[in-house]
RNA sequence: GGGGAGUUGCCCGAGUGGCCAAUGGGAACAGACUGUAAAUCUGUCGGCGAACGCCUUCGCAGGUUCGAAUCCUGCACUCCCCA
């Protein structure tokens, strides 16, 4: 592959790479270069929204490079305060551990492990002394720290700014420097901490990184990032019935955004579909991603599921079992309310009441509208309950 | 260190002694329409209860009062101005 179609490939999907002739010398120098990605867990899912950076990075692991992941497990506990308007909690130890538990299985389902160098932060941010501290602040002025968009925006708003925040970017730009990083990875949102980056690694006497950033991907709701924190995500781990049908919910607006942040789908393909005809490019859509983190006949599936049972408003083929809880039966009957409350399928008695009343409730395909039915275990063993649009539980007699 | 403003439900924000579970907007949820899209319309939106009602909530802790989100005292936190 050439230089230009190394270049191609890395393009897609990116909106700003500082610069492209330093990211050019160096893809011509013939090294192996090493691409950081720095990711806090302070989360426990791999979002599609992570999962664009994740791509690219296994990008440069194709075209030979090495892929140096840093977890944020220091980082973690400050809270990142790119895009905040307000200050982020500091997670404990306990929380970011469990979290970098869940995460470090599910980043494989993109990259190659053979090819990735694995960082903890607290290794090198953990043992630095208050000198130490001190001395990284000397390399950056309280004007530069400030030019930030989201300081400056809080600042004008009068909110609050812990001291400790305006230390975030200089911990991320140490990690290049420990690392060496030719390369480093990240959203929009993070090219402040990346720049920081470069000064720290000229001031060790190191050559500066290359940035490459990616647009962030809109979550679904069509309004803000994708991020666990709103819920509006899919997770890499989400099962294929659950991921095809959340990226069917997402506005036709996004479709461009996801194309080309989710997939390998060629743009201009891309671009034909959705002009064609919005629904069947979402439904592509939909089966690229479903293949990409499962595979194409649980694609397949996916699609012949979401086809059933929402778009003919049938009962799905199988939904989850749920046993109705023993301590909601009286004499061999529940009321029905408290069985959706107790499942968790509501947050309340009332708001179960309400929804009945709004006519959400179904049970075996039978809309229920008396908000205080109570109904026999027996007749409602085996049938489908659901709850609003996308809630389904078989229910199951207790065992006695 | 001095002076001033503020802290209300998921968010913003009204409310200055009883009619306040607390106006309004947004978000969210449900229904109709549909393509689990968009737009639109309708409804719900602290908890328990079949219901009269009861309980919890207006930064925290006390107090005044028949009665407080509203008044007083102390504490915590935030912002502004001055140093």
């Amino acid at each position: 592959m050439t230089v230009d179609e190394q270049l191609d490939l890395i393009r897609r999907g990116t909106s700003e790479i500082i610069s492209e002739q330093e990211l050019k010398a160096k893809l011509e120098s013939g090294r192996t270069l090493r691409v950081k990605l720095g990711v806090d867990p302070t989360v426990a899912h791999v979002t599609l929204g992570w999962a664009v950076v994740l791509r690219k990075l296994r990008d440069f692991q194709r075209l030979g490079h090495t892929a140096c992941l840093i977890i944020g497990d220091f980082t973690a506990q400050i809270g990142d305060p790119s895009g905040k308007s307000k200050t982020r909690p500091q997670l404990t130890r306990e929380e970011v551990e469990r979290n970098v538990e869940a995460v470090s299985h599910q980043v494989y389902k993109i990259l190659d492990h053979a090819r990735t160098e694995v960082f903890f932060n607290a290794d090198w941010l953990g043992k630095m002394g208050f000198a130490d501290v001190i001395r990284l602040c000397s390399r950056t002025t309280v004007a530069r720290i400030m030019e930030r968009d989201d300081f400056t925006k809080r600042w004008t708003e009068h909110r609050p700014i812990s001291l400790h925040e305006i230390l975030y970017p200089l911990c991320q730009g140490q990690d290049s420097v420990e690392v060496r990083a030719d390369i480093e990875l990240g959203g929009n949102d993070q090219k402040f901490n990346n720049l920081v980056g470069r000064d720290l690694q000229a001031a060790a006497g190191q050559e500066p990184q290359v940035i490459v950033l990616s647009p962030l991907l809109i979550g679904t709701d069509g309004k803000e990032k994708m991020s666990q924190s709103l819920g509006n995500y899919v997770s890499v781990v989400d099962p294929p019935n659950d991921m095809y049908g959340k990226t069917m919910s997402i506005p036709d607006t996004l479709l461009d955004n996801w194309f080309e942040l989710c997939t390998d789908v060629p743009m201009a393909e891309a671009r034909a579909l959705i002009a064609k005809n919005p629904y069947e490019a979402k439904k592509r859509l939909a089966r690229e991603i479903v293949a990409l983190y499962h595979s194409e006949q649980a694609a397949q599936e996916g699609e012949e599921y979401f086809a059933t049972t929402f778009s003919k408003r049938e009962q799905p083929v199988e939904a989850e079992t749920a046993t109705i809880p023993a301590e909601t039966v009286a004499e061999g009957t529940v009321a029905l309310a408290n069985l959706i409350a107790a499942l968790g399928l509501a947050k309340s008695n009332g708001n179960a009441r309400d929804l009945i009343k709004q006519g959400g409730v179904s049970i075996g395909g039978e809309k229920v509208s008396d908000p205080f039915v109570k109904l026999g275990v027996g007749e409602l063993d085996g049938k489908v309950l659901r709850v609003g649009k996308h809630q389904f539980r078989k229910l199951a007699a207790p065992a006695s």
